[in-house]
DNA sequence: CATATTGTGCTATTCGAACTGGAACAAGTT
DNA sequence: AACTTGTTCCAGTTCGAATAGCACAATATG
């Protein structure tokens, strides 16, 4: 597994490194069950933070994707059939998006704005029903 | 249109606003050629200054979803077909992440990434290549 | 049992970017 | 000419990211 980060970008370091792992774990690039590298041990390797490795960790946690425990450490959450349709669908899309010429801002804001259409709540309502056009 | 505003969001006005326009553009409901209201009318409708929806009618031009004009104001720019298809890969994609319980984030972060995965450029390198398990 | 390993929790600090806002300007419309 | 509308420059303020150090708890390992 290589992993590239770059502190330079908009992108937070602990996304980039949850990023790259997850792509991997969705892939399939990791096998369910598999063992990732102990968080100050990665730290050290990427020359970061063992908090931001952390972060990363958590946050791939609170998706599902692994679990982690003290003194084990982080281990692939094994999944029935894989991801493949997902990723599948993820591929569509984006060769869609880019047949539109649609950037990648406007994809992820629709695809965020789809993904709460269902069950998600407003709450504050900030103003009045408005009308235009 | 309703449009409904949550400063208390983490989601910055300007972009919920660019939000909410983009998801009627791409789902037909405001048609090509139609004129979008004046950014000061607009600003002082939803209580918002007028810089806020100005930022949203930037974006969604530079997106090349509406043209800006002085004196003239925002246009939905003509597309030849539509945006079915788009709208349908999105719903079929969120459905599929509903199915395994992906979160928004880690869904946005998967479809960010597919969408680099092709033509970017990883630019600066922060660390060495490391392998693990 | 004793020791090392590994994630968890907490507090704090520094730094930079992002969001919002005000005012003057330029180009187009009427 | 007057009005409308987007554009630009500048400034203030808030907020999050990243780093850091330390103590703690649970698990693994010998």
């Amino acid at each position: 597994m290589l992993i590239r980060l770059d502190s330079a970008l908009p992108t937070p370091l602990f996304e980039q490194l949850a990023s790259a792992l997850r792509s991997a774990i969705i892939d399939g690039r990791v096998i369910g069950g598999e063992r990732l590298p102990a968080a100050r041990q990665l730290a050290s390797s990427l020359g970061l933070n063992v908090h931001t490795v952390l972060r990363a960790y958590r946050l791939l946690r609170d998706e599902g994707l692994i679990e982690l425990h003290r003194g084990r450490g982080a281990v692939v959450v094994v999944r029935i059939g894989g991801h493949a349709a997902l990723a599948g669908a993820i591929h569509d899309l984006v060769d869609e998006a880019k047949l539109h010429d649609l950037p990648e801002g406007a994809l992820l804001a629709l695809v965020s704005a789809a993904y709460r259409s269902s069950p998600s709540s407003p709450s504050v309502l900030r103003t009045a029903p408005t009308r235009y056009s």
